[in-house]
RNA sequence: GCGAGCGUAGCUCAGUGGUAGAGCGCCACCUUGCCAAGGUGGCUGUCGUGGGUUCAAAUCCCAUCGCUCGCUCCA
């Protein structure tokens, strides 16, 4: 792959071809958002196809959902998400840091005026952190879109546009686990629109203020429900299979890992190179202070090495968020481990308690949630723990546009040098899979069985059929599209039913019957 | 959000006060027996948008929107 391709050359293709228009062009454009034209909305729905299939249908173990962009707003109070709507900020303009007004205020022994739903610094205060007195006033920096339910606007009915698709899989779960006949581990899958208002939308589509997030919420056992019922939890020390099934005995640890290469290894099947994939682990001061591990999968775009994917293991952090403020029970019932629990004595049953209280202090939790804890699982009861790999549909877009993108020169028999712009999609998920022509448009006969071949094969894949301009012309602008193969019709098609396949990377053709074809576009586009 | 640069046809760009252009692409017809062939004809723009200066503005001024780069931010 080109690995100073130009973003703007990328941007032009992409124009040209109908991959990407700018959002509201003709009024001057918009920034932070952006169109997919007809190539792109079908990269977009191949991509999405693709992860579903992995993720959804091909699993027994993951169901999907598909919630509303607007929810109660106490939703995102409860994940987190509308803090920064109280706290207004404050930057020094000089040293460029950001500070909360209220705790600034507070620790220079000064009140922070409001009026109404305004903040004002009062006189005298400075920047902790260089103390000058060059700040801004309070701002909001809420990054939700905000929005009114219902025609009349005031605080009561203030909503916000998902920041995240997950929170719904949470608000969602008693639903989903009383309808799904699903136990744990298992999993809820979303795809769909998410908003966050960027302060800087930079990079093409990468960091948009709407785009779309394909997530898994994999909820699984606690370790020491796993230990419970298996007798000891599998570690990373273990060695797993991790290409084989998931195993009863494996702890959170194993799972992550798990989810980590599986990810890794979906990227790769839909054409990403490994080389070109890396994985950050983000370090103990980088972590959320509920995530016991977070990975990035990134990709080296042409700008730098950026995230397309986050695979964090949230312990039970989201879903006790919404049990404490929903007042609801979000634990379940675990038959197995209910079993396991009944088959220890008194002592026993202390004894592990007191593991799980000595185990929690040594982290630096309180002895009673411990021991509450540990009471529950000896129930069967528990809140589940969560993996979750949130991936970035339109990240991935522009990182497999990046990848596919080629300008290769080609010298012909008279030693005559050209330029070929050729877009190396995987053949699932390029957005055409076949161009259908005829190799000469005014012959009837020819281009009457064009079309019946064309009719055919349009019912089982996207196809694009061009009657215009020489063939080789015809080959190039499919080269532009990513489409993986041209079926020509020629005069000998009319005698023995063969056709020409023109192949995309090595511009080689073959000649097969129409069955012929069907089944090497089965093998190949998986 | 700050600083700098840039916005002219679908794309790449020329045009510095006097009736908007080129190449490529695209469309139609002809031609064409396999890699951007050739011929003929054709389409496309409130010169990003809105104001202002001027007899006259793509060109000068102001504002605004968008893009790029560097800081900043990034749940």
């Amino acid at each position: 792959m080109s690995k100073k391709l130009d973003m703007e050359i990328l941007a032009s293709l992409c124009k040209r071809r109908g991959f990407i228009f700018q959002s509201s062009e003709l009024y001057g454009g918009i920034n932070g958002f952006w169109d997919y034209g007809p190539l792109g909305c079908e990269l977009k729905r191949n991509i999405k196809d693709a992860w579903w299939k992995a993720m959804v249908r091909t699993r027994e173990d993951v169901v999907g959902l598909e919630a509303s962009i607007i929810m109660h707003p106490a939703i995102w109070k409860a994940s987190g998400h509308a803090d920064g709507f109280a706290d207004p900020m404050v930057d020094c303009k000089d040293c460029r840091k950001r500070f909360r007004a209220d705790q600034l205020c507070e620790e220079q022994g000064l009140e922070l005026i409001k009026n109404g739903s305004a903040f004002a610094l009062p006189a005298g205060a400075v920047c902790p952190a260089c103390g000058s007195k060059n700040l801004t006033e309070p701002r909001s920096f809420n990054l939700m879109f905000k929005t009114y339910v219902g025609p009349v606007e005031d605080d009561s009915n203030v909503a916000w546009l998902r920041p995240e698709t997950a929170q719904a899989i949470f608000a969602q779960f008693n639903n989903v686990l009383a309808t799904a006949r699903q136990k744990v581990p298992f999993g809820v899958a979303q795809m769909g629109k998410s908003f966050r208002n960027e302060i800087n939308p930079r990079n093409y589509t990468f960091r948009s203020r709407e785009f779309e997030q394909m997530e898994l919420e994999f909820f699984i056992r606690p370790d020491e429900a796993v230990e419970l019922i298996c007798g000891k939890i599998t570690t990373l020390a273990d060695n797993p299979d991790l290409d084989g099934e998931p195993q009863e005995s494996w702890g959170w640890e194993v799972w992550h890992r798990y989810w980590v290469h599986q990810r890794l290894g979906w990227y790769r099947a839909i054409g990403l190179p490994a080389a070109d994939l890396e994985q950050y682990w983000q370090t103990g001061d980088e972590l959320a202070h509920y995530a016991r591990a977070c990975v990035d999968i990134e990709y080296a775009f042409p700008f730098g090495v950026q995230e397309l994917e986050g695979i964090a293991a949230r312990s039970d952090f989201d879903l006790s968020q919404h049990q404490k403020h929903s007042g609801k029970g979000m634990d379940v019932f675990d038959e197995a481990l209910k079993q396991a629990a009944d088959k220890l004595d008194a002592a026993a049953k202390e004894a592990f308690v007191q593991k799980v209280v000595a185990d929690w202090t040594g982290r630096g939790k309180a002895a009673e949630d411990a021991r509450a804890f540990a009471t529950k699982l000896l129930e069967g009861k528990y809140v589940p723990h969560v993996i979750e790999p949130s991936a970035g549909t339109d990240r991935l877009a522009l990182a497999l546009l990046c990848n596919a993108y080629e300008e290769e020169t080609l010298t012909d028999d008279k030693g005559k040098t050209d330029v070929r712009t050729v877009m190396r999609f995987h053949p699932a998920i390029a957005p055409i899979k076949l161009g259908v022509f005829p190799l000469v448009k005014n012959k009837p006969e020819l281009y009457g069985k064009a079309r019946e071949i064309f009719a055919k094969l349009q019912r089982r894949w996207n196809c694009f059929w061009d009657e215009s301009g020489a063939i080789g012309r015809r080959y190039r602008r499919m080269d532009e599209a990513g489409t993986p193969w041209c079926v020509t019709v020629d005069f000998q098609t009319l005698e023995d039913g063969t056709v020409t396949l023109r192949d995309r990377d090595s511009m080689r053709q073959e000649r097969l019957t129409i069955p012929a074809l069907v089944e090497k576009m089965d093998a190949e586009i998986g």
